[in-house]
DNA sequence: CTTATTTTGTACCCACAGGTAAAGAAATGG
DNA sequence: CCATTTCTTTACCTGTGGGTACAAAATAAG
């Protein structure tokens, strides 16, 4: 009952968390939301109640599109290593490939707004957990196959994974060029 | 000649370095840097010209003092290893000790900035690039005396370990205790 | 002591961030 | 077709971001 919706509340958010997912929360406007996803501020407040739920919400569908398919992407099938030069490499494309130099959602968030926003953190440290134990398998799996030591600690390994994905996602915001980051995923990968 | 300043300028700017850092450049506000100042808003834009006038100097300042001790830090002479263990170790402690978690400040202005300021960036970009010169050096040196391999790519190590070194202070960001933080430094040096 | 130069404090300013209020439009149930 | 509910539009509002203007104060040079 009630008068419809007049715009569809997921595309919506999906413009949304490209608006903050470019310019980041705190350099986001009220002006750039009504432009990005045309509607009215007021559909935009009634429907989304601020600008931070927005946020959460758009935070959380990058969760479920980017970080998701990121796991998705671990997981497949094949040879370990292969597997993981494929996704890191396909990463930095992409990353470079925009015209944006957008990064990644999760770790701009980590880095604008950890210190002050405890939903935020928290929504970012989740990911991160998921795709660490993503790591954590597909070591698991690379030491059954024989492609990694089983002598080495695959939580560790995982971490590190982890870490280095997150510093080559950093690094693609700044980089000129492929140089440094395929360099990155070379060692990565010879450090297995 | 004229009226001298009342307050240190360097003294000023290591204030906004640390209003900066803790609350990153566009949640800070011209009273948030007057508070922390302690000088008025006309000494303020008199004496640095804006906002983000400031904020460069901040940063440089940064720069010349944390990333330096840094670069200072890998320099220092004993077994490679050991040395990274400890620079690493060290970072994460500080990191961790630090009540605001504020990470380092040129990775969170990448996370921030590096899309929409290109001075900002590219202070960054060069912070980077010293610690990786660092690095290099670092492996080098560990080559020559066989605790790294000579097969390895030193250059290719470098940038790895950049990136989990810029990993490492962004986890930390979002980190609720030291374990994932000591996994990834375990993995990376028994990577070398 | 005067003049020229710089800093400082106070007052002021405009645009916009972030959001609210209220009235009208479009649905649905009875 | 009336009542109710929800959405949309337009108007409005307060606080503050980021900065400027200006007079008064403090120096140094001559």
């Amino acid at each position: 009952m009630g008068r419809p919706k007049q715009f569809d509340p997921d595309a919506a958010v999906e413009q949304a968390m490209q608006v903050f997912w470019r310019k980041g929360y705190a350099a986001t406007t009220p002006q750039d939301l009504v432009d990005a996803l045309g509607i009215g501020k007021g559909s935009l407040y009634n429907a989304f109640g601020g600008k931070h739920a927005l946020f959460e919400r758009a935070l959380r569908r990058y969760r479920d599109s980017q970080a998701l398919a990121l796991v998705e992407m671990i997981e497949e099938p094949g040879p370990v290593r292969e597997r993981l030069r494929r996704t890191l490499g396909l990463l930095v494309e992409l990353d470079l490939a925009d015209p944006d130099r957008r990064g990644c959602m999760a770790v701009n968030t980590a880095a604008e707004l950890a210190g002050t926003d405890e939903i935020a953190a928290d929504l970012v440290r989740r990911m991160f957990d998921r795709t660490e134990a993503a790591f954590r398998a597909l070591v698991g799996e690379g030491q059954r196959s024989g492609e990694i030591s089983p002598d080495r600690d695959a939580r560790a390994l995982a971490s590190m994974l982890l870490s280095t994905g997150v510093g080559l996602r950093l690094l693609a915001r700044v980089a000129t060029g492929p140089d440094r980051l395929d360099r990155v995923i070379e060692a990565t990968i010879d450090s297995l």
